[in-house]
DNA sequence: GTCCAGTTTT
DNA sequence: AAAACTGGAC
């Protein structure tokens, strides 16, 4: 199995082509944690200008936690699941101290709203761990490259990071835009060379 | 396995 | 008109 080329591949390709997102790049976890929220089945486009107006009205977890749940409810309407995301998100308040010492993914994994994928996917990007976050889009890219998916193969990949964040970014933004569902973009793929589904099309 | 829910894509 | 959208809770 060619994890280690696969990971060189797509951290050397999101070196310089990461889509910009308004939460790209952003340090803090409760920043990131209302992005991976606002983002479960929604497209990045819908989230974009939700979050911004979010991250305004409550630049920090200090100015969330004042706000009431109907509040937070009104802002996230456009975008859907608002019930249920302004609920978790109140929820996290009460867990604040969670989520103001968490260091591992793991501890990330028990708030609410916070299942494996999400704790992994910032375990990657802003605690620097081994670990790498599958959503669908990755999946599909995994089964594609490799003719299959299991754990084993997302625990390979995260062995052979050399910057995780890098890695757990790209893979995401691969399977997104060029590994899609129908019509994939082959022929900007960095992974082509090695993909088992590029050599049998 | 089912539900959440408005927007975007096919 | 469907199907899908960086999932997670129950």
């Amino acid at each position: 199995m060619d994890a280690k080329r696969v990971a060189r591949a797509v951290e050397r390709w999101a070196r310089e082509n990461l889509e910009k997102l308004p939460w790209r790049g952003e340090r803090s976890l409760y920043r990131l944690l209302v992005a991976e929220i606002l983002l479960k089945r929604t497209t990045r486009k819908a989230a974009s200008l939700v979050y911004m107006q979010f991250i305004e009205k409550y630049p920090t977890l200090e100015d969330l936690c004042k706000a009431s749940v109907e509040e937070v409810e009104q802002l996230l309407r456009p975008i859907g699941l608002y019930n249920q995301r302004a609920r978790q998100l109140v929820q996290i308040c009460e867990h604040r101290h969670v989520l103001e010492k968490a260091t591992t993914w793991r501890e990330l994994a028990r708030l609410p709203g916070v299942g494996e994928y999400t704790a992994k996917a910032i375990g990657a990007i802003l605690f620097g761990e081994r670990v790498i976050g599958i959503d669908g889009n990755v999946k599909r890219l995994l089964v594609r490259v490799f003719g299959r998916y299991d754990d084993k193969i997302a625990d390979a990949l995260a062995m052979e990071a050399e910057d995780t964040r890098l890695l757990q970014l790209g893979l995401v933004d691969l399977g997104y835009r060029i590994c899609a569902p129908r019509r994939p973009k082959c022929n900007k793929c960095p992974l082509a060379e090695t993909c088992l589904y590029t050599r049998q099309h």
